[in-house]
DNA sequence: CGATGTTCTTGAACACGTTCAAGAGCCCGC
DNA sequence: GCGGGCTCTTGAACGTGTTCAAGAACATCG
């Protein structure tokens, strides 16, 4: 693959890294918009085709941020969980990491997130591209789960972890929308509806509800984790 | 307004009629993409100015289609709701008529939502822009609620429309990433998934639940429905 | 060393969304 | 009719993301 050996950082590899830098640099500093294709290469010290020698597109480019976020997340989470206990104080915990990890990002998470919506990008969520973002996500939620000392329907416990990241994504939704002072009200949303959802999970080892539990987790199985993809 | 009389269509009504009309035709036949401005002038026989004098962006353009689309969902849901009693059934008849009308844009459907998802767009669903399309939408819900023969706790009836119209957005999330022929998956989505919220809403008048749902409707009711906005 | 194929780099070019100054058409009061 | 102020229309221009043919730099093999 490489002239070299087996170092890591071949020429190309180098540049790629320096476009990388240039991108997140300018992202932070100008937002979607304002980081242009051509701005980004002046940046790195490249020309304008040659940072499409390396990444197909500008979301392909920005997917690299996206990964860099995902990775901050799950480091903040793994050094905040241990010592917490329930399953609502594990999720809270988890996600205002996220919020602390990425609010620096929120003035263009709202362009990032329309660009991730369409279900042709790279980086959406559900793609090929970010299967390896999704897995570290509800890697995530598997060990929210496992530390805790929840006890539900046990079929519930199986899939937790996939609800959890739902959740997850729910509350990304709302954080991508929040208006308020640094955030406010995601935080508020996180701490008030953690609870709320240990109680419901607690609430599945009820005998009479059994049959509604069933009902709920046949659907989220027969429609699948992977959405509606075929 | 208008120079005329009472007359609906001035001049500039009609010219953005036009416009309207050849964006639609265009979308479905090339997709978003490949429905460009100046394609849409030529098209409506316009200058590709003219085209921005009616509408501010590419956006607000599609967004015409938009409202139409809402149209064409209220009018379907309106025809086909009378006689269908349960809840349940009501919420899957509303859905369907939604499916049925909006299953022929569904290759952009896509590309459509991953611009509506942007929160500055005007397409964004909490947009002010699209205060109209989101009134008319819920109203459907407050005719499914209001026809059936439903009994739940007092306070989740009130919010019932409200939540309904989430569910809907639920929906429209699951057929927009849905890649089944003929968008299967999400007609059967919504016939199984119908009957369970059908229960789940039956379920809140339940004494021993009657905590846990008050905790659901404060959260829902202080995060407001406007989402995380001020 | 020299030839050959691969990797990397360049700058020009294209189509797109969007803006804008300029003008055409139209209506009203005089 | 005619001036003045609207609404409506135009085409050129700008900056953007993206493509591409061409060549430079480099590696490999004889």
């Amino acid at each position: 693959m490489s002239s070299k050996d087996g170092e890591v950082t071949s020429k190309g590899e180098q540049t790629r890294t320096r476009i990388v830098d240039a991108a997140m640099t300018l992202l932070e500093e100008r937002g979607y918009d304002g980081t242009t294709m051509r701005a980004v290469a002046d940046a790195a010290g490249v020309s304008l085709g040659n940072a499409y020698y390396y990444f197909a597109s500008k979301e392909h480019l920005v997917q690299g941020f996206y990964d860099r976020l995902q990775e901050l997340h799950a480091t903040a989470a793994a050094e905040r969980l241990p010592g917490v206990d329930g399953l609502g104080a594990r999720f809270a915990t988890s996600e205002l990491a996220f919020l602390d990890a990425a609010g620096r990002y929120h003035r263009f998470a709202g362009k990032m997130f329309a660009v991730a919506a369409d279900p042709s990008s790279p980086l959406n969520p559900l793609s090929e591209a970010s299967t390896p973002a999704r897995d570290a996500s509800t890697q995530i939620m598997r060990e929210v789960v496992r530390g805790s000392t929840v006890r539900a329907d046990a079929r519930v416990l199986e899939e937790l972890p996939d609800l959890l990241w739902l959740a997850h994504l729910g509350v990304v939704l709302f954080w991508v929308y929040d208006s308020s002072p640094d955030q406010r009200r995601s935080r508020l949303l996180v701490t008030k509806a953690s609870p709320v959802l240990e109680r419901l999970v607690g609430l599945t080892r009820w005998r009479a509800l059994r049959p509604t539990v069933n009902e709920l987790l046949d659907l989220v199985a027969e429609l699948g984790g992977r959405s509606a993809g075929r």
